[in-house]
DNA sequence: TCAAGTATTTTGACTCATTCAAAATATTGA
DNA sequence: TCAATATTTTGAATGAGTCAAAATACTTGA
């Protein structure tokens, strides 16, 4: 590690508690935690620690720019110290990993959208939803994160939906 | 209406009951809306619905590819009836409107990652965050939303964090 | 037309992630 | 050292959604 826990939330106007450092700390050694996760961890680390704690700290280093908080559909969110590298994610939609991928070579691709109809736009979160090659390999099928995986059963007709044919919103 | 709402579910393997379609149809009046909402409005349609009927239905529409959900960060799902179109959404980080954006002509911008890491990929899902016209002309500040809205204050550091300076994971 | 089977909806309890509020503790500055 | 401020803890509460089972509505074959 290149500099102090302690110096580097200093840097960035947070003092440093203990809780915070150990929620920092359980963030780099586990990218992608739930609230949850980090939790068992910083519990772990520190002896003890409130789950109130946790969600401040988080929340603090979250509105300080040090950690980014992404929140996959159908998941509890999820932590991580890479921040301004522009970098997106792969979800499983069978386990639920998450990976990180780097944004296509120099592109910030449709960072701008064409029409931004008078936003200021900041960020553009970009997510991508698939099979990993772990459930690929295993042929899982049902997952929470599937919708198709619902109790009453879909099956998808191969037409394209299509119900505002004529419109053009 | 190019078609009727019964004839579009039938023409999706989805038997249209009067519930389901009261769901269908209070997601075309109102993009964008959550189950709430769309509990609100199919139930002044229809007279009475169950919250859970509600949820089943949007949940069978979903698997049938016929409606889309989405799930900003810190908002309950949104239900819309724009399917296969490649469209995107700008989120207000203020008031939280969604707005639908279209996506840069012909692109399908990052939709392949530079590596995918062994993954599937099936959808790319892209969010733009800012804050809306009125949002703007308004001056507001604080939200829902918006992390630094916190109970703890933040005042950003101007310094980029950079927590693994050495590293390119 | 009925009975049985299947599909759908309703009801109500429950879970999970998160937030709220207030009390307790720790830290800092005068 | 005391007061003021910051932080953490505790425990209750909330919102969004799910689960499971009972009730109701449909469909089909006799």
């Amino acid at each position: 590690m290149a500099i102090s826990e302690a110096q580097f939330l200093k840097d960035h106007d947070v003092h440093p508690t203990a809780q915070r450092l150990a929620v920092m700390r359980a963030i780099s050694a586990s990218p992608h935690a739930t609230a949850d996760h980090i939790f068992e961890i910083a519990g772990s680390d520190l002896g003890v620690i409130s789950r109130q704690s946790v969600y401040d700290a988080l929340s603090l280093l979250v509105a300080s720019g040090l950690v980014r908080r992404i929140q996959p559909s159908g998941s509890p969110a999820l932590y991580e110290d890479r921040v301004n590298d522009n970098h997106h994610h792969i979800v499983c939609r069978l386990c639920g990993t998450v990976r990180d991928v780097d944004c296509s070579v120099g592109l910030r691709p449709c960072l701008d959208a064409d029409d931004t109809l008078g936003f200021e736009i900041d960020e553009a979160e970009v997510a991508f939803w698939g099979r990993c090659p772990s459930c690929l390999a295993s042929g899982r099928v049902a997952s929470a994160l599937d919708p198709s995986t619902d109790r009453r059963q879909a099956k998808r007709s191969s037409a394209v939906p299509q119900y505002h044919p004529d419109q053009n919103r």
